[in-house]
Order: structure tokens, then C-alpha cells, then sequence
RNA sequence: GCCGACGUAGCUCAAUUGGCAGAGCAGCUGAUUUGUAAUCAGCAGGUUACCGGUUCGAGUCCGGUCGUCGGCUCCA
């Protein structure tokens, strides 16, 4: 046996190192900064402890705080300083668990009083004096049984049946700081000392295991950072993202409200409306070129439709009901229901599928208080819905097709968005068989297309597996808004037929999906995205022309009427105020382009031009502005 | 729905231990005719979310209701 070990680098390179031989060690040897901010090693893709010896042969990869993997050791590791600070602080607390999250981590834990603010406080400088002490994380690895019985003895009765959904035979392992022993696979900072810059962000319950049935506990949210600089970066760029935030833009810049009077039930104003019937009228446009027709269906529709569609059975929850003239009837919380009743409408041959029909339908879905999030998630809102009824052979197609258009339109937006594949979830229709037929369909559509996708086990709707496209908005939170759905048990219920080319009655697939999702999210996502600054097509107001005395408000205006003839949103700041004044309040409604006419234009007939992003342009003759305000719009720049 | 925080003028925020509800911006009126991010002066603006309680006295303390914000998925 040999004395030596090798380790296989990121960069290709090997080199040998004695039987022992840690990561830290290797770390140390490729140089003293690596060294220095190295976090824990990946070996063999495994990640693991810097100072756990190495294997015979291994590929070896020291991570830092630059890599995900890194910061999300550090992150874990200061939950473990939260718990201990607790565990000093509140010697009666119970721990559940204390993950690395995006940005940062949290802890959950059982304790008799929910923690309020100050005591996030006090528990920081608990944590601080724990960083001071710099303990060394201790592996240790026990048996199931005996780990087992140490956290029962403790009363520690989460991590207890944590162990117990662990699979029989495993070796649990434990890990030590100082006073504090935690249950946890790992891997560890070095010592508690490597953890500079630390914040407890917010407090909030949380259910155990994420299941409203069980007990809620209390979870201490948080972020850590190497250099207190970066923590201090990362708190402002928060505070710089709440800036976009839409809720807040959308008062600012008068697009929509929401009152008390109808909580989750947005109104748009004038400004808002022009946004949304811009997007609206561009998704008629390209829903045309890509062969959809569109239709409208009724709002409130007979309760027996829905006891029909499974909508009574696994939606009912979510919907509103009302009654007319004595008989039941229910406020729609999807379209296909009604869509499906266009489609019954009439025979249909095969020879007309695949039959696209898309409608903007407004839906009522009774959505819990606590999730209500501006237009984000509301309880009335517009989907820019499709009912694709297709035959078997054109599933993939289809589908594929329905990929493209949703990519199409977020690009003119220049959204980034990832995708998620949901199965069948435990209040569903239809065998396991059409199921599973379903989802492989949408896998190999993805497949051929390339995609990177996540599955999302048990979340599909009850009628079918679903791709859902998600977007993100100003602090990274994602919304699902374009979604496809394919259904084999909707066209069986509502007895759907088409007559196939051997003249007999065939069974349709339908596909229900949708781009943009809810044209309020959507909405949303765009305000975040732009920052309120949105490109001159979507713009409520593209120019503002402002004119410097009264002397230059008759041509300000002739220029006004000129670019309105040509379909260009523009408004004249005729008020008795300094040029100043009205440059900032153009700015500070985002508008794309001001002109500013004083007599120097008035005498040359041309217009001085103000960027909203540019600045002062300098003066240019009016056709020539017209001309690039125009072709802007018409190709959608994003200015 | 659950946990926590919060709710004062259209907006952003003040108001000592319970002691006369204020400011800036926006609005209105007047003056000013102005050249690339705020001209000056005056006026008006409130059932302190709502309901109830404690108190000589409540924006402030207590209870309830409504609403808003953050969280409740990312699995030792």
C-alpha cells in the first residue's frame, strides 16, 4: 500500500501528497490566499469538511465564498451559531432545522415565546461572542440507535423524527461547537471564527415541515457574509430593490390601486390602462400570426358545469358562488369550462385540429389573506388563456409550439425565466396510465427543445401535468406566469369528439396554457423589470413637450398635434413653472423623451430633445425626432 | 388561514412618561414668464383604519374587527 495519495485538481493538474493529507492542507499548499478563504472542498463531488482526510485518489476542489456551494457551508454554519446562541439564550428551545437558503439561512425553532425584534438583537450579539470564541466544528459519527436515544434524553423531539425518516442502517452524524451539539450531515466551516459579518433579518412562523396541521414554530431568518463591507452591499442593494418594487411604483406613477374595499381586487388607472392594452393589443396581434383565434366566456356559469368539469371536487375552496333566480352558479376560476362548451358548440372534423382558441379571460380565485401580494397575487385577475384541442400525433408539436411563443414574448421583454415540470399531485382525476402519458410528453418536449427544467413532484393541477415558466421580480422571488397543461381528462369528462378521416367519433387532447400568465402579474414582473421606465411602446406617456413661457406654448402644441396624428402618446406641460421644474417632474415620471421648446426652436423650427436615460440630446429638426420616436415604438426598442 | 410587525393629511414622516394632532411634498389662490432635476407667498387639508373598553383626559394603554407588510417550498 502506498504511502502517497493523489489528488486530481479543478484545473486538471495532479499532484501527490502523504496518507493523511486534509483539504486544508492541499488548500495550503496551492497558496496562502487560497488557503486563507477557503470554506470546505468538494471531493469527488462530495462536499465535505476542510479538515477531513482524503481518500487514495480524489478530485479535490477548495470552495470559497466565490462559489454557491461555499456560501451556502458558510451560511449553514452560521445557522448552527444561531441555534447555539439560542440554546444559551433560551435553554428550553427545541430545534427543527436550519438550512443555508439563497442569500442566506434560517433556523426553526419550538419556543414558549415567540421572539420579537429586540430579541433578534439580543441573540446577534449572542452569536458575535460565539464568532469571538471561534470554536471548532467537531465531526462525529454515532449510530442511528444511540443518536436516537441522545436527542430523545435532550427532549429534542424534532431531531428525533428527523432521525427516524433517516434509512435504517445509516451513520448519523453529529456535529459540536463548543456547548452545542446539532444533528447535521455537513459539511462545516472550519471553526465558528471564519464567520465575519452577520444579520438576523426577520422572524416569522413557520409550519414544522412546511404542513399547516402540524405545530407552527418560530423561525429566525439571516444572512453572513466574510467582510462586514459585503453585508453592508447586500443591505443596500435590498433597500435600492424595494425602489422597484411595483406596489410602490404603481401609486408613484398612477397605474393602479388597491383598496381596503376590495382586498386582492386591483383597479387600474388611465396610465396602468394604456400599459395593459399595449401588452393586450401586441398579444392579439402575435396570438393571430401563430394561428389562434380568440373567444369570450361568461364570468359566472352554472354550479353543474363545475360539478361536472371536477372543479366542486378539487377547487371548490378556491372559488366564490352565488345564486340566481334560486339556482346555484359559480364565479369561474379557470376558462376551460366555458371554452370547452364553444368547442361543443359544433362537430368538428379532424381536419380542423389542432384548434387554438385563446381568450383573455378574467378569473376569480379565492386566494388566502396572507398571500395577497400587490398584483403580484390577487383574487381577480385576467389569464391570457389557450384551449388547444389536438390529436394524439399533434401532442409534441403542439406542446413545442406553445414553448416557442411563451419564449418569444418574454424575449421581447428581455425577461430571464426558468422552467419547472409539475406532476400529478394527490387530488387528481384520471388513471395513472393517461398520467404518465401526459407528463412524458411534456418531458420529451422539453427534451427536444434542449430546456433545463426542474420537476416539481405532486404539483400539477388536478386535470394534468403542467410546464410552468417562471419570472423573477425585484428582490428574486419568482412568480409562476406562463404555464401549458395537458389534459386527457376534461375532453372525457364534457364527452369531447372530433370525426377522424375513417368517419368514425374520436377523443381530442387538449392543451390549457397560458404566456404571459395573468396579465396582472405580468404587469408586475414588467413594472419591477423596468423600474417604472418602461420602453416607449409600453410607455403611458412616450413625450412630454415642454415649452419655457407662454410665448412657445402655441407651437408646443402644434408639435403635440403632430405627433398625436401620428399615433405617439405625447402631453404638453403647460404649466406656469421654470423649464426646471418640469424636466424634473417629466424625469421623475419616467417619461422616455422630453422636448423643449423655447424660442431658439421656435426660430428654427427644430426641437431640443431630452433622454430620459441620455440627458440632454441637443436639438434636432422635428421630422427627424418624429421619425426615431417612431420607429422605436413600431420595433419595441428597449430604449 | 397561521405567526410576527405595522396602520396619523393624497404621499413621506413627526408628536417626551397618556396632557391643545404637526412638518415637507402634492393640492388650491396669487405673484413671477422662466433654457435642461424643485421660484416665492398665502390658503386649505384629519372621526389618528374601524368598533368597544380603561382613564379627569387615549394617536399613545387594553380587547375585538378590517387592511397592509414579511414569512409559512428549497428538506440534519
Amino acid at each position: 500500500m502506498s504511502d502517497k495519495i493523489s489528488v486530481t485538481l479543478p484545473d486538471g493538474g495532479v499532484r501527490e501528497y502523504p496518507v493523511g493529507t486534509t483539504s486544508a492542507q492541499v488548500a495550503r499548499d496551492l497558496g496562502p490566499g487560497l488557503y486563507r478563504d477557503a470554506l470546505a472542498a468538494k471531493v469527488d463531488g462530495e462536499l465535505v469538511d476542510l479538515n477531513a482526510p482524503l481518500p487514495s485518489h480524489s478530485e479535490v476542489e477548495i470552495l470559497t465564498f466565490a462559489s454557491e456551494e461555499g456560501r451556502r457551508v458558510y451560511r449553514h454554519s452560521t445557522s448552527h451559531i444561531l441555534a447555539q446562541a439560542v440554546k444559551h439564550l433560551y435553554p428550553q428551545a427545541k430545534f427543527a432545522i436550519g438550512p443555508a437558503i439563497e442569500n442566506g439561512f434560517y433556523y426553526d425553532f419550538e419556543v414558549p415565546e415567540n421572539f420579537t425584534p429586540q430579541d433578534l438583537e439580543q441573540i446577534e450579539k449572542e452569536m458575535l461572542k460565539i464568532i469571538q470564541a471561534d470554536y471548532p466544528f467537531l465531526r462525529e459519527e454515532v449510530g442511528r440507535k444511540e443518536a436516537l436515544e441522545y436527542f430523545a434524553r435532550l427532549g429534542e423531539q424534532y431531531k428525533v423524527e428527523l432521525i427516524e425518516d433517516l434509512p435504517p442502517d445509516t451513520t448519523v452524524t453529529l456535529y459540536r461547537q463548543g456547548d452545542f451539539v446539532d444533528l447535521c450531515a455537513g459539511p462545516h466551516l472550519p471553526s465558528t471564527g471564519k464567520v465575519k459579518a452577520i444579520k438576523l433579518t426577520s422572524v416569522a412562523g413557520a409550519y414544522w415541515r412546511g404542513d399547516e396541521r402540524r405545530k407552527m414554530l418560530q423561525r429566525i431568518y439571516g444572512t453572513s457574509f466574510p467582510r462586514q463591507k459585503e453585508l453592508d452591499d447586500y443591505l443596500s442593494m435590498l433597500e435600492e430593490a424595494a425602489a422597484r418594487d411595483h406596489r410602490k411604483l404603481g401609486r408613484e406613477l398612477d397605474l393602479f390601486s388597491i383598496h381596503d374595499e376590495g382586498p386582492g381586487f386591483p383597479f387600474f388607472h388611465a396610465k396602468g390602462m394604456i400599459l395593459r392594452n399595449e401588452l393586450e393589443s401586441f398579444w392579439r396581434e402575435v396570438h393571430t400570426q401563430w394561428g389562434y383565434q380568440e373567444i369570450k366566456t361568461p364570468i359566472i356559469l352554472r354550479q353543474d358545469l363545475w360539478e361536472r368539469s371536477g372543479h366542486w371536487d378539487h377547487y371548490q375552496e378556491n372559488m366564490y358562488f352565488t345564486e340566481i333566480d334560486e339556482e346555484n352558479y359559480a364565479i369561474k376560476p379557470m376558462n376551460c369550462p366555458g371554452g370547452i362548451l364553444v368547442y361543443k358548440n359544433k362537430p368538428h372534423s379532424y381536419r380542423e385540429l389542432p384548434l387554438r382558441m385563446a381568450e383573455l379571460g378574467l378569473v376569480h380565485r379565492h386566494e388566502l389573506s396572507g398571500v395577497l401580494h400587490g398584483l403580484m397575487r390577487v383574487r381577480s385577475f385576467t389569464q391570457d388563456d389557450a384551449h388547444i384541442y389536438m390529436l394524439p400525433e399533434q401532442i409534441k408539436g403542439e406542446i413545442i409550439g406553445v414553448i416557442e411563443l411563451t419564449d418569444y414574448l418574454y424575449r421581447i421583454f428581455g425577461f430571464d425565466y426558468h422552467i419547472e415540470l409539475s406532476t400529478k399531485p394527490e387530488k387528481a382525476i384520471g388513471s395513472d396510465e393517461t398520467w404518465e402519458m401526459a407528463t412524458q410528453a411534456l418531458r420529451e418536449a422539453l427534451e427536444e427543445k434542449g430546456l433545463e427544467y426542474r420537476v416539481n413532484e405532486g404539483d400539477g393541477a388536478f386535470y394534468g401535468p403542467k410546464i410552468d415558466f417562471h419570472l423573477q421580480d425585484c428582490l428574486g422571488r419568482t412568480w409562476q406566469c406562463g404555464t401549458i397543461q395537458l389534459d386527457f381528462q376534461m375532453p372525457a369528462l364534457f364527452e369531447l369528439e372530433y370525426t377522424g378521416a375513417d368517419g368514425e367519433k374520436h377523443r381530442p387532447i387538449m392543451i390549457h396554457r397560458t404566456c404571459l400568465g395573468s396579465i396582472e402579474r405580468f404587469i408586475g414582473i414588467l413594472i419591477e423589470h423596468y423600474a417604472g421606465a418602461f420602453p416607449s411602446w409600453l410607455a403611458p406617456v412616450q413625450v412630454e413637450v415642454l415649452p419655457i413661457t407662454d410665448r412657445h406654448l402655441s407651437y408646443s402644441r402644434q408639435l403635440a398635434e403632430k405627433l398625436r396624428a401620428v399615433g405617439v402618446r405625447v402631453e404638453v406641460d403647460d404649466r406656469n413653472e421654470k423649464v426646471g421644474y418640469k424636466i424634473r417632474e417629466a424625469q421623475m415620471a419616467k417619461i422616455p423623451y422630453m422636448l423643449i421648446i423655447g424660442d431658439r426652436e421656435l426660430k428654427e423650427g427644430t426641437v431640443s430633445v431630452r433622454g430620459r436615460s441620455e440627458g440632454d440630446m441637443g436639438a434636432m429638426s422635428f421630422s427627424r425626432f418624429q421619425e426615431r420616436i417612431r420607429t422605436e415604438i413600431a420595433e419595441k426598442a428597449f430604449n
